[in-house]
DNA sequence: CTGAAAGCGCTTACAG
DNA sequence: CTGAAAGCGCTTACAG
């Protein structure tokens, strides 16, 4: 015991090269795996490093220009939202995904709520510990201040107002599109007072979808006044904002709702003053999660291909890390899935 | 433009204290707070921090035996049943309390199913990114090895066999208690085969809430062999285990699952082939999720308390980090919580 | 293929 | 209160 060093120090490069009896230079060559190393030396140093139990510091090698082999996923809500909305769950599992194949560690990073809430995600992020971010979920009222950031960065959908709009990359979807035509669905099928529970407008996911609504009704030279009420994708916002709906105009006969977690709430809202879906009332929401097959009745839906979106996203960003050229941005299809709800 | 230094680059501390005037050492005082700097002189420093953008690189300060700000909570699953277990969302939610009133950034990690998973994980916890680590859902098969990590860890759960068996905290629950006077109330309720579904015995919850089921059997002298099967804490699997049990002994008339989602699949099973819950069998789960409200009976079931878990281990890891004296281990509470099902 | 040396960005005794 | 200098652990031209 007391011949050897002090137990508790970590063994450092210095110390596997001392024991394998080469240079820093030569163990650090044989850490990164380069090529021009004779078998026997590489040999030798394995074996100190595994005697040694020796373990990089790889936080050092961000000093010097290295990556770290991480890349962050922030969701820009409070860790009780992160896990109880879905679509973090999907957008993870695809970023996951990706990232694995790589070799790439994934950070899940949350946001919490307090007054300063950004500073200790910035100060991680801009701490050297990743090689780049994900950034899910942003909207106005957490507006993460990425300007100075030194790594590469691609958005979940369009960015609110970014600081310097060509410098970021983002995977987005049709929002726009896809609540049109759901929209359109609701008037072809001749419902007359098509209503919507728009999603919070400091996000852009939100502005459009309540754009796309906007612009079938007055297609169809509807006067949707009155019409739109607001929520904010979760659950009993939804159903707070349809009970308001059948407040004002009582006649409604069609809503088309900005998020299936809305739409839920609206089915739920429905029911409890009797009115039947979709004879009495139309129910349409956006995202397709599994929860809109079990609905009663089964929800008919805008899918957005929100796994794929996480692959997508990822994929980017490694071709950033891989010294892409410039900043891309894609929009993804979404589709209509019919079911029972209108 | 030209006449400025590459835009690309970002302003080191060295840029700093030359724009402000004065030698790295305070600049570098400044940025950690320290109180011997003289109030003009701080402003100075903060002024060039801020006109230049200033963003340390942390990762640098681990080199040197600083603190990163940050603390891990490792899930030894993969993304996708990080979210599909409400168990790791309320452990979060108690760590991620306690962190954020403490300042600390909480890094949520995940360890995917390839062949030499733990690599990536080990490795970025080895890196010098966090301060210290809570581990999660650890078992048998994914055993990470962390035998010389350089940050303190504290466990969820007893670990199943420490290498070092005294160098790890863990903030535990009394699983062996719970799972005891569970089986002993349906034996008292005069239950005559008493069977249960227990957990993966590569977890010390597995085993400890199977023991506590079979110590009531025992004492109560009945002959228990045959009435256990088991299941890895997941639905489908407790739906499958109560199909096995119901062919091997259809006279079983109670059914003690190790959890509650294990006892949310026995519901169904025993729905589908028409026995009456509690009347035919009775039921009692393990966790007192809220999904136990909600079923058909409402399921009795052993509270324990998850999120106070991840206050624990967080609140013993700040004392680790602190300096405290020895690894300290608590075993928090259960409770009985009585709803129809048994 | 390998080593001596300089460097990464930050921190910390040690002087003053 | 402040600075010059050495150091943290690792990496990378530059020679050979």
């Amino acid at each position: 015991m007391s011949s050897v060093e002090s137990p508790e120090l970590r063994p450092t490069l210095a110390d596997v090269a001392r024991a394998a009896g080469v240079s820093t230079a030569t163990a650090s060559r044989v850490l990164n795996g380069f090529p021009r190393v004779r078998p026997k030396t590489r040999r030798q140093v394995e074996s100190a490093m595994s005697s040694l139990g020796y373990a990089r510091q790889r936080a050092a090698r961000a000093s010097t220009g290295g990556r770290t082999g991480s890349v962050a996923l922030v969701v820009c809500e409070e860790v009780l939202r992160l896990f109880a909305d879905p679509y973090f769950a999907r957008i993870s599992a695809g970023a996951g995904k990706e990232l694995t194949a790589a070799g790439l560690q994934l950070v899940l990073l949350t946001v919490p709520a307090t007054e300063d809430y950004q500073a200790p995600v910035v100060r991680y992020l801009d701490g050297g510990h990743v090689d780049g971010a994900l950034v899910v979920g942003m909207h106005g009222r957490r507006p993460l201040d990425l300007g100075w950031l030194g790594i590469p960065v691609v958005f979940a959908g369009r960015p609110v107002c970014p600081r310097e709009p060509g410098r970021f990359s983002y995977v987005d979807v049709d929002n726009r599109g896809g609540a049109q035509r759901a929209t359109q669905r609701l008037i072809d099928a001749g419902r007359r007072t098509v209503a919507t529970i728009a999603g919070p407008q400091d996000m852009t996911a939100g502005v459009d979808r309540l754009l796309g609504y906007r612009q079938a009704a007055a297609g169809a030279g509807r006067d949707h006044r009155g019409l739109v009420v607001f929520g904010d994708f979760g659950q009993a916002s939804g159903e707070h904002a349809t009970a308001r709906l059948l407040d004002r105009k009582p006649h409604v006969d069609a809503i088309f709702a900005a998020s299936d977690m809305m739409a839920v709430g609206a089915l739920r809202a429905l029911r409890r003053v009797g009115r039947r879906v979709p004879g009495d009332v139309a129910v349409i929401g956006f995202d397709d999660l599994p929860v809109g097959r079990r609905t009663d009745p089964p929800l008919t839906t805008v899918r957005q291909p929100i796994e794929e979106m996480g692959t997508r996203m990822t994929a980017e960003l490694l071709a950033m890390l891989g010294g892409s050229a410039a900043p891309g941005c894609a929009v993804l299809d979404t589709e209509l899935v019919i079911r029972a709800s209108a």
